[in-house]
DNA sequence: AAAAATATTTAGACTAGTCTAAATATTAAT
DNA sequence: ATTAATATTTAGACTAGTCTAAATATTTTT
């Protein structure tokens, strides 16, 4: 499997390229620069690391073009996040953090190297299907459950939903909406859209309304009721 | 507080002078070659290695001499022992590792940098007190409890007492005194002591006698009844 | 289609950590 | 007190990963 020997650099170079790769089309290539960005490394950097990563058949390089993720690295990647997401879920369901609080430690930790240690946390965690921002947790094999695609900005007025998800993951912006209880599983209805700058008033269910910026509601995905 | 960057080697070194600190005399100095050894490295890597924590104040080196932990550096070398004891800790306990299995993944888990989780981890384990191999867990002080001294091959004729740890390590060691019984918690009883060979006919609770080899009660600590 | 702007790669340097081989210091043996 | 054996340090080289600055390729604008 995933016994390979690996670094957490290089392991951390092959999520990024996923986590690119999702943003774009299927046939096109991950471009240097938008690594670089998604790693806060310089371009040069990635250059390097790219050619040892197609060594190593992770993924292909195409030079002036960019990369695209082969059967393994792709293997890598969401086995990386697998571990990534049960252990944000045991850090909040377990220990009591908050969702606001757990990625930096879940970014030390998905890089734990046992395959039985992964198998028990889920198995300790009662093979949980979502991690505390809503997304879903691939199985072994690193397929994913359906995520989350409908967002609050899409609804219309009187329509309502379930919060499911959070599309930007910051600190703040969680620690903001635990204040404004807008928080998973929370039913919201859409009263009014405010035309101008595209806020809309919420209801919570036995919570009095209020305004919810744009910003906001372009980042909460929903389940329509 | 430990929040200064160091790196998992440097951690891991502090950890080896530490350990051997706890072998040798109060004012003696750690030999470069025993950390070499302990390390599994050269004695030039040591060298250079050294020079370095020295530079951090996290030991002091006197060349040709060796080294000796500074309060600094035990403070990180506990915090390491705490950290790797609890996680040993989770994985038996709640993960149903035995107690052979845990101790390559804890080397790993016991860098993950995050004073809040170790705080957490440990009231979720109920503040254990030592781990699965008997060896007390470090408070955040750096406080150690007491630590086992009877072995088994201290005992006499007659004597009784209870399993409480385990001074060798080996996987291979706590999976035969598993396939024995002779786990933390047994009671064992001296029935006779073979002079030639220094094993002992050790009798467990409701079961049978049987002999032990030297080389086992001689890694096996005993609180006495 | 040339010029300008942008993206990417190469070249060279740096740090952490490691190694081997050679030099030097310390300790033990004669 | 020399000599021999052992321990330790230095010197120089190597890899992974990173950076800046310069060179080159690609894309966009005019
Ligand atoms: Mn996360
Ligand atoms: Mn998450
Ligand atoms: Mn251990
Ligand atoms: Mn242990």
């Amino acid at each position: 499997m995933s016994q390979k020997k690996i670094s957490s650099t290089e392991e951390n170079y092959l999520k990024a390229v996923y986590s690119l790769s999702e943003k774009i089309s299927e046939n096109s290539y991950v471009s240097t620069n938008s690594i670089a960005d998604e790693m806060q490394t310089k371009a040069a950097s990635v250059t390097d690391m790219v050619k040892r990563l197609a060594e190593k058949t992770m993924l292909t390089y195409v030079p002036y073009k960019g990369v695209r993720l082969s059967g393994l690295g792709k293997k890598i990647a969401t086995d990386l996040i697998r571990k990534h997401r049960l252990w944000e879920v045991f850090l909040v369901e377990k220990l009591g953090f908050t969702w606001a609080e757990v990625h930096p430690i879940a970014e030390q930790l998905e890089h734990i190297k046992s395959d039985e240690l992964v198998h028990r946390l889920d198995a300790f965690l009662e093979y949980p299907e979502y991690d505390p921002h809503g997304d879903p947790i691939p199985d072994k094999e690193g397929k994913f459950r359906a995520k989350p695609e409908i967002l609050l900005s899409d609804l219309k007025i009187s329509e309502a939903g379930i919060i499911v998800g959070v599309k930007m993951h910051s600190p703040q912006f969680l620690e903001y909406l635990d204040s404004k209880k807008l928080v998973l599983g929370t039913k919201v209805e859409i009263t009014e859209i405010i035309e101008f700058d595209q806020s809309m008033i919420v209801k919570l269910e036995n919570e009095s309304s209020f305004n919810v910026s744009s910003k906001i509601c372009k980042n909460l995905y929903i389940q329509m009721a």
